[in-house]
DNA sequence: TATTGTTATACTCTATAACTATA
DNA sequence: TATAGTTATAGAGTATAACAATA
């Protein structure tokens, strides 16, 4: 009871910025404004991209399995993929020993729009990370890495879940 | 052309975790994830406490000059204080020189529940920091603090138009 | 004429449930 | 009975416009 009211002098930068929610959510804003405008063109923006990423970069998977990659829920992934598709960047085919299942590939065509955005967004990405030295960069881009990679991506069941499919993987 | 196609057999893990995007987002998801049962009680959940956060800890303000520090909408931040202000957590004054202005402070019980929600996130965030050595967690919020703080606060402005209305600041 | 706060409206994103066709 | 995909619907979050009171 000594001592003067908690925080009152404190200043608002500083709250803030100790708030590593507000950091992250102000973080993610400011780089979300400069890549929407790279993923504009794209059938469902960043969510788009991150499919057609996962699409190109992976095993060749189904539907599901990209939705759970991707922490989304399997009817946005419907939607998603209709665009992909509609703009002749993914192709939906059949499984073959699983008539339910659709398996999602990459055409040439998304292989190369997902390059070109790619790139975009790489810029966006160093104008988020101007301040930082090069030497910085790097620390942050593994720190968050290693922050990001505990909700762990079972990326190994998918691909033997793929590799059901196809041996490619 | 004598390369092989480019990415054909790179990792899916790899991919997304070259993408600052997604990094971004898979840790502030996990982290909400956690935040939100934190804040679950307070009226607005997170954004709630961040409107408490700033008003507990910076210059007495105005709605509007709260909603530009934080980057919501003005039409938000009525909800916002609607709700803060029926927990009695925040209260609504008139600003004395502007009647159109509403000045907004923090109730006793409201900077007490702005504590207890603090301390629970506190403990989110150790939970999300939780795969770092105690090192790297301080290097990563230095970091994280250094790339977010590029847009910057502004807080002299705001303390500057609010020290019109009160002097405690 | 511009600004502060409020209200109403619309649009996006997400979550849920129901449905089909397969297994 | 459970699973993959689709569709429809409802909810939250956000953005826009219009309004009243005041500067």
């Amino acid at each position: 009871m000594s001592q003067p009211v908690v925080d009152r002098g404190a200043d608002l930068r500083d709250a803030l910025g100790a708030d590593i929610g507000w950091l992250l959510g102000q973080t993610l804003r400011s780089y979300m404004r400069m890549a929407d405008g790279a993923a504009q063109d794209l059938p469902g923006g960043m969510r788009g991209y991150q499919v057609l990423t996962a699409a190109a970069n992976g095993c060749v998977s189904t539907q599901l399995s990209l939705a759970r990659e991707l922490g989304l829920d399997r009817t946005v992934m419907t939607h998603l993929i209709d665009g992909l598709e509609a703009a002749g960047l993914i192709q939906r085919t059949p499984v073959p020993g699983d008539r339910r299942a659709k398996q999602v590939a990459v055409t040439d065509a998304g292989r190369a729009e997902w390059q070109r955005v790619r790139d975009l967004l790489g810029r966006a990405e160093d104008h988020l990370l101007d301040p930082l030295s090069p030497d910085d960069r790097g620390a942050f881009r593994t720190l968050l890495r290693r922050v990001a990679g505990q909700q762990k991506l079972d990326v190994g069941a998918m691909c033997q879940m793929a590799s059901e499919v196809r041996e490619d993987c």
